[in-house]
DNA sequence: TCGATAGTACGAGAACAATCGTAGTTTGAC
DNA sequence: GTCAAACTACGATTGTTCTCGTACTATCGA
């Protein structure tokens, strides 16, 4: 409420909340939406920055960056212009600390839950579920 | 799918979601609100079954008695009758199932907030934050 | 400078969610 | 049977969110 955190992280990066602004709702409804868990995931399990386009989301271009801004105005992401691209990294480390297991507990259930969906609905080629 | 699951757990049960229906993101979504998380976290220390209004939330009953049937649906507690009371307790056991560490990072994290909150704000008496 | 690429801003529509009040149901006690 | 207690169901309202398309901006390369 003191600070809100315009210039973060260097020169490039866009507005984002500092660790002490993140709201555990915020980061949990976040979470919530399909598109967005998908995008945590992938970031996750990359370990490594992304450009918006390279998730493959099955939404617009404008509802891509609008689901973006969400994750990153929760505290969930962190945002820097490189060239003309626009990359995305967790924010893994300001996340555990302020809210230790949180992340590993929803990505070990969003694993989870697409293990059982591949499982289920089996049969052939390789899926990307959820 | 197959199953809808409308008398698990007894008789005076109400509706709610077999495990295998659990979906993550609707348990994320319930999580999300603070009246839920706050039914969530009370359950959890508690440890056991409660009265809706043994919860003493700070809205109308119809809202509270909505907050229960998303948490319901969600797969997050079970419901049943006890008397003229409705009695809920968390389906701890079949989150961890599911998806482990979940429940426990989103509880710790609440804890967490809550802690920070009050220790922020302090001065004096035992206010009950969030 | 021009064009292509990558993304944002804005406005609009539809769907969803939170809240309430009122009325109804169910149960237990008398 | 009657009454109170504890909830639920329903409808209305208000606000938020998801989605899109179109128009715009910023950066890079030729």
């Amino acid at each position: 409420m003191t600070e809100t955190a315009a210039a973060v992280g260097g020169p490039s990066a866009l507005p984002e909340p500092v660790p002490g602004e993140i709201r555990l709702e915020a980061v949990l409804h976040a979470f919530a939406d399909p598109v967005r868990l998908r995008i945590v995931t992938e970031l996750a399990v990359r370990q490594d920055k992304m450009t918006c386009q390279a998730f493959g989301l099955p939404v617009s271009k404008s509802t891509g960056t609008h689901h973006f801004k969400v994750l990153r105005e929760a505290g969930v992401i962190r945002q820097f212009r490189r060239g003309t691209a626009r990359m995305s990294e967790l924010r893994r480390a300001e996340l555990d600390e302020l809210f230790p297991g949180l992340l590993d507990g929803v990505l070990n259930g969003a694993l989870a839950q697409r293990a059982r969906t591949a499982q289920c609905s089996d049969g052939a080629a390789g899926q990307q579920v959820d």
